[in-house]
DNA sequence: GTGAAAGCGCTAACAT
DNA sequence: ATGTTAGCGCTTTCAC
């Protein structure tokens, strides 16, 4: 027997969620016309428009986004998953993109993974919500769930990292190459002549960059990379390699390091802990320019990662329709070398 | 005429999104049988439920969660409205909650509110997607949608900001009054006694909670508060106003400032415009012990905000069933002093 | 412009 | 233990 009248629809629900028919019953309409009153384009009468929209205030009426999302496929929802939570740029990427992607009525399903280097699990609930586009800031996944990816058709978008088999996925990052070849020159200008690097793990494509560009502009003026400490991230990690380069009898003059967390911790160890002032007596530089890089008791040269303009990118690359996205792209952004005094040789500072 | 076959699912798909239906028919039982096996608890005979597995596998099949929230009423999601994107304590926040979430399966809808008092708009579109929870940190909403979110039965968790109508609401705060009497006695003992307050926005209650712990002990030692300033978040203001204070020509001896970002701002300005040694000259003190404040440069007296136990108590109201939620609640975590050179009045540093 | 009806992918009650 | 069936709340033809 079709049709029979839902039995708990019969009084009118004032709380809790009502649903489409709720609302159609109380505006004495169908419930075809309240779909239509909530879509954009639809095609209703200004008049029965308006009753619904009445009806739909008094009873606090809302489309359920899920039932919305079964039928036409695609959820509205962009799954993020960060890699480094604790990273200030990070933050403020996820702030523009969500400012960004809230304009154009997408949203955000987040997950953040501490230090794992994949973020497969993560992205296996993801693909259970059916995200329209996964973004992976600071973290690859595995070979497995590539392939899902591409069978299922979800966009991923590498942000700031490429690691793993990153066929067919785009990809926008800052231009860590140029990076660490201005920073190389910049050095070099200022007079340093013993050059170390402090990078990041080794398994990250982009560390490999971002040496790769500083390494490069040395060898093309006759110099080479002095010294070279560590593989980590880690804030603790970063001062020990500052303590080992620095304890060594053959000490650099400058250390140009993978990140600004990293060049601060170094920072702090040269100058409280072996009393060296910063600049003249040993140089500091960063990659990021992170909002402390700026900070008088920092003063960090660095190279900017121009967050708005990645994640205007980023956004662009979710909002255009998927089949332009077969291609497999990578944007590459240009920062901009930022010099500060603790690269300045010449001056002492204060 | 009912139950037609669906002619679109005659030949089984590959790639896209596989249904139930197409595993049942690859594994050769009922689309029931395939719900039951991915239903924990479900009652599946051990043969069936390998065949099913192997067909889903086959086919990387995995439930449409909308489908799923639909029928259950809940959608596994946690709505988070994050009021203040670029501070390191909600970072944190973020992270330990996405931790504690995802071990229960829960997931988070994120909206990052820059600046905005009232994060209105995003809580709108969180409705539509039936979140089971809804956990605003360092924002308000407005009345009306208050009374949305409880005609609707939507738990709502206020972290670390009561603002507004927030009756039936839970919330879970550091104890900024325990904390600012705290600072207060500890700075008395170091032996200042021209006690400032550089504060936040005045419409933020926990705000009024800190301030009203520090005066209430100094008052209580027959002391008070010798001077106030502003009414602002950020960094740029809390240097503009430690300016201000220290420029006037009765100085305070220590300036206890709302957070730590305002702290380190005051403090560079002290240091580094008014070059005042920080301890002897001028005390500063922050709120919140974020990372930056034990890093050497700094070495800010603070009272710490327990991430994890505050988090560990938004948790356990989300997962707790909602019957339990309609009485509210407040929940007030302690923190501890952290006393470290800022406000060391005696000898100086380095 | 509007309503009736089908169905998105799933769960749950019921039958067997 | 398994299949049948009726929806969850919505969008979308298709008639009128």
């Amino acid at each position: 027997m079709p049709n029979v009248v839902r039995p708990k629809n019969v009084i009118i629900k004032r709380s809790s969620n009502p649903s489409a028919h709720d609302v159609a019953r109380l505006a004495g309409v169908s419930q075809a016309a309240v779909s239509r009153t909530f879509t954009p384009g639809g095609s209703v009468a200004k008049a029965t428009r308006e009753k619904i929209l009445q009806a739909a205030h008094e009873l606090n009426y809302r489309p359920n986004l899920h039932a919305r999302s079964l039928i036409k496929g695609e959820s509205g929802l962009i799954g993020v998953v960060i890699g480094f939570p604790r990273s200030f740029f990070v933050m403020e990427a996820l702030q523009a993109l969500s400012a960004r992607l809230s304009e154009a009525r997408k949203h955000i399903l987040i997950f953040t993974a501490e230090r794992s280097e994949t973020a497969d699990s993560y992205v296996e609930d993801l693909l259970q919500y059916r995200v329209d586009s996964l973004v992976l800031m600071g973290v690859g996944i595995s070979a497995r769930l590539a392939e899902h990816c591409r069978a299922k058709q979800v966009p991923v978008i590498l942000f700031n990292l490429r690691a793993g088999d990153t066929r067919g996925f785009a990809s926008v990052t800052v231009n860590n190459r140029e990076g660490g070849r201005q920073i190389a020159e910049h050095l070099l200008k200022q007079g340093y002549r013993r050059l170390a690097f402090m990078g990041g793990p080794a398994s990250y494509k982009t560390t490999g960059e971002r040496e790769l560009g500083f390494e490069e502009y040395l060898v093309s003026r006759g110099a080479t990379v002095f010294d070279r400490e560590i593989d980590s991230f880690d804030r603790e990690d970063a001062a020990q390699a500052a303590r080992r380069l620095l304890s060594r009898k053959a000490r650099p003059d400058v250390i140009f390091c993978w990140n600004d967390h990293m060049a601060v911790a170094a920072m702090e160890v040269a100058r409280y802990e072996f009393e060296l002032a910063i600049g003249p007596e040993l140089g500091i530089a960063g990659f990021g320019d992170i909002e402390q890089a700026s900070w008088p008791s920092f003063q960090l040269t660095s190279y900017s990662q121009p967050v708005d303009a990645m994640i205007q990118r980023v956004v662009s690359l979710i909002l255009q329709p998927p089949r332009a996205q077969s291609t497999a792209r990578e944007f590459i952004i240009d920062g901009e070398i930022k010099r500060r005094q603790s690269t300045q040789r010449i001056r002492a500072r204060i």
